[in-house]
DNA sequence: TCCTGTGAATTAGTTCACAGCG
DNA sequence: CGCTGTGAACTAATTCACAGGA
């Protein structure tokens, strides 16, 4: 693992082709250009050759790539040959909606435990899971050997969560709470802030025709 | 609006730094340094005011910003002065999850109608939604005046929805399926795979420790 | 003095263009 | 040939550093 620091936007890149490459894979294709994976994921076959380049060269001159091949090298480089324990934090509807979202399952990201704070939440069942207190956050990690924490909560609670979980030993994390949190080197976390992203379209909308 | 083209990232910065212009702003503070707006939004304090310097001086020199002021500033900037009516197409947990979402009604974004295609979900009511047939999907953005369109659907169909859209007139859209959409120019569409946020993060995992 | 606003310098990211291998 | 892999060229974004107004 050599790998010098690579770009956010390269890394995002990856984990898009990898889906455009399962599909070919799918359909039967057996080898694929640089050129249609590019036309697939929205980009430009330099960009894929490119991206691709960081980690080695995976193609055969004047013949492209071989689909399986390449699939399972994504698969190496994105970490994705094992299966993640994921805790949520949080047991609103947007958690709910996430447990039940079957992408996450189907590329190796498995919601083990779900916690709130909230009594009349506490000991609820969301299919196979029991939702947990709070209070248990450093027990519960440990006992369940949390890799990931997706972070459901208000914008309040959710450094004070994060610190905790921090002391407990979560390295990665996915946060939905409009804040930005503050963590040790050697943790990260990757924000996801919905409002955000329709406020740039608002954006989008009022700045038509200004071109 | 004489504005040239605004790099994606710095819109997003804006849309975080009123966020956290609006904390200040309850907690009754009046005025406010380039530093701690960074500080609060993890940035530098060069990068705040090149940001807000692209649409113009908004500060006073040895002082700082008005609090109110620059959040009006960014209001405007963002096009937050008005409300925008919401489509949701696809009645799945994820929309459930969003129609509650309070943030959206907070800042503008006023979810006005659910649609799928699934006869057992239309016409089931979500608090004050109604979920209407798919099929009257044009009529629909006409009559409700649509200004913008979430798609949480499967991959399948997403991309003739979006088309369906497209031509019913929508020209804003925010989309969770994993695809890449293709939509002509004018027409704005924004990406949100929480699978590749996911994958992002086990990347790092697997990375660790390799610098 | 303090802190903004902004050109200049730097760093990062993308695209070009072609050598080289199958 | 055809298509990859990759330096070189270019473009975009960030950071520096300081002039200048409050």
């Amino acid at each position: 693992m050599l790998t010098r620091k690579i770009a956010d936007s390269t890394v995002r890149r990856l984990a898009i082709y990898l889906r455009f490459l399962e599909e070919f894979e799918r359909q039967g294709a057996d080898t694929l250009s640089s050129e249609a994976l590019a036309a697939r994921a929205g980009t430009t076959s330099a960009q894929v050759r490119k991206d691709l380049s960081f980690f080695g060269s995976f193609g055969k001159r004047g013949l492209g790539y071989d689909v399986h091949a390449l699939a399972r090298q994504l698969r190496n480089i994105l970490g994705l040959t094992r299966r993640y324990r994921v805790l949520l934090v949080g047991a609103g509807r947007l958690a709910g909606a996430l447990t039940q979202y079957a992408e996450f399952g189907a590329r190796g990201f498995d919601i083990v435990v779900v916690v709130d704070k909230d009594p009349a939440k506490i000991g609820m069942r969301w299919a196979e899971l029991v939702i947990a207190d709070v209070t248990d956050l450093e027990n519960i990690v440990k006992r369940a050997r949390i890799d990931i924490a997706i972070l459901v909560t208000p914008a309040a609670p959710a450094q004070a969560l994060v610190d905790r979980l921090v002391a407990a030993g979560v390295t990665a994390m996915l946060n939905f709470a409009p804040v930005q949190l503050h963590v040790p080197a050697g943790v990260d976390v990757k924000n996801v802030n919905l409002a955000v992203e329709l406020e740039t379209l608002s954006y989008a909308i009022q700045h038509r025709g200004s071109s």
